[in-house]
DNA sequence: TGATTTTACTACGACAGACGTACTACTACA
DNA sequence: TGTAGTAGTACGTCTGTCGTAGTAAAATCA
């Protein structure tokens, strides 16, 4: 299991990625990011659902509401260009990241 | 220049691996970071001085005054068993969280 | 010798993101 | 009828980072 602080930078391009294909909503992406992670994180509601929010107003994604549902009506979300932009620019910053964290780190 | 908030969950991590070898003070180890970094990441001055403190309250690192200083007298800071031991498990979970991260990233 | 820069740190308050807890609301199914 | 699963909201707290400012002593330079 992950500590949230050290995947904390990246919950918003995690929701991103999971938009890029087609748009989703919340219960499903909080699925999908248990599953595809291999449990190794689980994401929080309230972390995923306050993230949502300040993607919107970012104005990375965008809110409609759909009319399949199992439960409560469900908001989805869609990616904007800016998200995607911003989503490639978190990618980028990735590498960037990952080779400074891995300089202060002993491979075992 | 990396973003405060992704290196965020590592910041205490990269204190502790400057550590392992010797004890050291604020001042250098903020130089250090920045050009073993390539200048890609350069920490706060408050930033730095919140995380002894807080590694010293975890029993992480404990402080001592040194002698010869070319300022201000200097706070050294070594590292206790109980730090190495956290700072191997942070390499574990580094391991694990660039995993489950790249699940996330489209590489270019 | 006096002024400025560099070294080295401290205090304090603000802010953002994550999280705990609790609650609403609707569907399916036994 | 009630329980489990689906889907989301409200509210307050905590932690880590950061902006700003200030202290203090040595080094450097004019």
């Amino acid at each position: 299991m992950i500590s949230s602080d050290v995947i904390r930078g990246y919950n918003d391009t995690i929701i991103l990625y999971l938009l890029l294909e087609e748009p989703s909503y919340g219960y499903e992406i909080s699925k999908q990011i248990r599953t595809l992670s291999d449990e190794m994180y689980i994401i929080k509601e309230t972390t995923l659902y306050s993230a949502f929010s300040r993607l919107e107003t970012n104005g990375y994604i965008e809110s409609f509401y759909g009319d399949e549902t199992n439960g409560k009506r469900r908001t989805y979300y869609r990616i904007t260009s800016a998200g995607r932009k911003y989503y490639e620019e978190k990618c980028n910053e990735w590498e960037i990241t990952k080779q400074v964290v891995e300089k202060f780190i002993k491979q075992s």
